[in-house]
DNA sequence: ATCTAAGCGAGACGGTACGTCACGTCTTGGG
DNA sequence: CCCAAGACGTGACGTACCGTCTCGCTTAGAT
């Protein structure tokens, strides 16, 4: 997902030369995804991914640019992070449901790796772009189309500030996850959303 | 500020021996300071501040525990970091004017800085949490007591979730800083604050 | 030239499958004599041939066991490496005049190389035996002949140590090639060959 | 000995800062002894040293420049190499028992270290200088000044050319030692210096 | 005027991880 | 059945920092 070499245009064919060993692609995220929860991001290391798997650093290399890239892209076939949610006729409950979803996931130990990896993410590189669109922002993303659905329902004024809007639904979110000042149960995320659809509402 | 040495319990006098040489300690900070701007959180290393400063590294671990501890400090030392906003009679007009600024902090290099530090901060250190509570929960109980004040003045309605409330206004903004999804310019902050109120406002 | 693989005792007909592009074996021979001027010895790897050549290193590795093994045979390809001295009638000044040419062309920058591929061979594989015998023990062998007609024209006595006087003069050039002490010149090679000859002279 | 650091000319006074762990650089060394007998100079790796020592492998970058520069200190630490020969009042004798001495060390596993590390020494370091001044020359010095000494006795005729001369008697050694087409016995010693003193001789 | 404890710079120490290179082998699809 | 391409596990390379330690030298209060 991460591979750092763009596949020629080739329309028909396979690249030539031996595929890639994909078994060994997934063993180095398995013990990636090991090794983030017994010691966290720093704990992911080249050298030890090579020795648990057995898979040669060169080989890793050729996969990922560095040992960040692995544990990110462990955290993102993590199944299940940040699930769509099942668009109904009540575009402002789905939105509820949504963030819920995510406060829960935020509660367990992956809400830990995530945060840390928001941390890694700061560098700018590419992986640190793919990370901030895969995780923190998809979810807004989804978020804005249930307000524009939300709109159109009637359910929100038409005149608000979209962008605004979505940073007052989301941040407080992440913020609470990396600051680790109060709980992220669904009291906090129903009442979020109570104040700021307040100030939203038709 | 984050030495780690419990001073002595010496009711008076000083304490023997050969005092530290506090203008050392001055430029490592200043050192610090240099090679956060030039190469981020990760150029602050402890060889490298020995090497430029001409102190020796056990006198730096002397007075701080890592290097990231010199960094923070040499961050929290950034003058006028989070200034405390001359609190009028109209307060969600100073909430405003401290949003204002703390966004127009974020749109320095120094903003970049902060956010590489947040990301670091996310070890649980004591480091980490001092970081947090001066960095960014400062504002927010800054905030708080201006919320405060606009319930009592009846600008704002009683009956909200206070943290709830804080969040909503403050974590848009650092989620802003994080992801870089968006611009951190005042119209953004105008928007946040806006619309947050809206649902807030008796 | 060093292929180990024993050719199928196939009398007649073709041997079946795609013939081996002999085009390949000279391409990487070229390349091998490029890359020995370039950094020495070390420069020749098989990756880099590869690269260079276009040819696969299972290729190269069906033709040669190692990379040492190629750069030896584009050594030896190196056309008229210690040619056979036109034999006259006088034995001694073939001799001398022998000694003359592989003076000079150890005195090239092949001669580095050769010194070089003495170095390399000292592990005790076929190939350095290859190497020693084609190199160092071929002249040898032609002066030894030439010892033993100077014998019959009673120009040397017969009663020498035939291996010791052929170290004797053959040594002092490798010697020289070798520890770079001193020059290879005709005037070294011929006050060489004098002392020795004052010794063996009838 | 190979250390890469000239040493200031601090006339007086330690050089400052922690000294250097000499058992450190002392287990390094026969660490390297243990190696180049047990698989020859490739054995010798700084992964090696380093996993037996215990000395971590920037240590061993601090005293030398490379796993070659550590097996050929190693080598040259091994006792009595080239030993001196005392001068009795025959010099010639003297000479012949220098030269049985050194076919007799050559004759031994170090032989084949010395051989080994010749080749090695081909690339053109500062120490490959040192080797071939403290092996492969040292002791061609001490034969002309043995030389000198029969030439003052009248053993040896004074119109001779020196250099030639002392390749002449040493390189035969070195010869067979890198090229191993005869064995390095004493009636091969005896016999060349018979044949090139035959051509010496008064 | 000593004594002595602590801080000072320097820099070596054992480690861990880095990212790269070359090795020699194996595995593809295509010729 | 050979070919190129190229991935594979191995293992060494030389470097960067880490946080600790050991030096000989101040420095300055306590004796």
């Amino acid at each position: 997902m991460h591979d750092d070499e763009t596949p020629p245009p080739r329309t028909r064919g396979r690249p030539r030369g031996r595929p890639r060993d994909e078994s060994a692609r997934a063993e180095v995220l398995a013990a990636a995804r090991v090794l983030l929860q017994e010691g966290g991001l720093t704990a992911v290391t080249m050298d030890r991914l090579a020795a648990r798997t057995g898979v040669g650093k060169p080989t890793i290399y050729r996969s990922w640019p560095n040992a960040h890239a692995v544990a990110l892209d462990a955290l993102l076939q993590s199944a299940a992070l940040m699930p769509a949610v099942r668009e109904s006729a009540a575009p402002l409950m789905d939105l509820r449901k949504q963030l819920r979803k995510i406060a829960a996931l935020f509660a367990t130990p992956t809400g830990r790796s995530v945060a840390l990896m928001i941390a890694a993410a700061q560098s700018e590189t590419e992986l640190a772009k793919v990370f901030r669109h895969r995780f923190m922002l998809a979810s807004r993303e989804e978020g804005r189309r249930l307000l524009a659905r939300a709109i159109e329902a009637g359910e929100v004024r038409a005149k608000i500030d979209m962008e605004a809007a979505l940073d007052l639904i989301y941040a407080p979110l992440f913020f609470r996850l990396l600051v680790g000042h109060g709980s992220l149960d669904r009291k906090f995320v129903d009442s979020v959303l109570d104040h700021a659809l307040a100030g939203l509402k038709a």
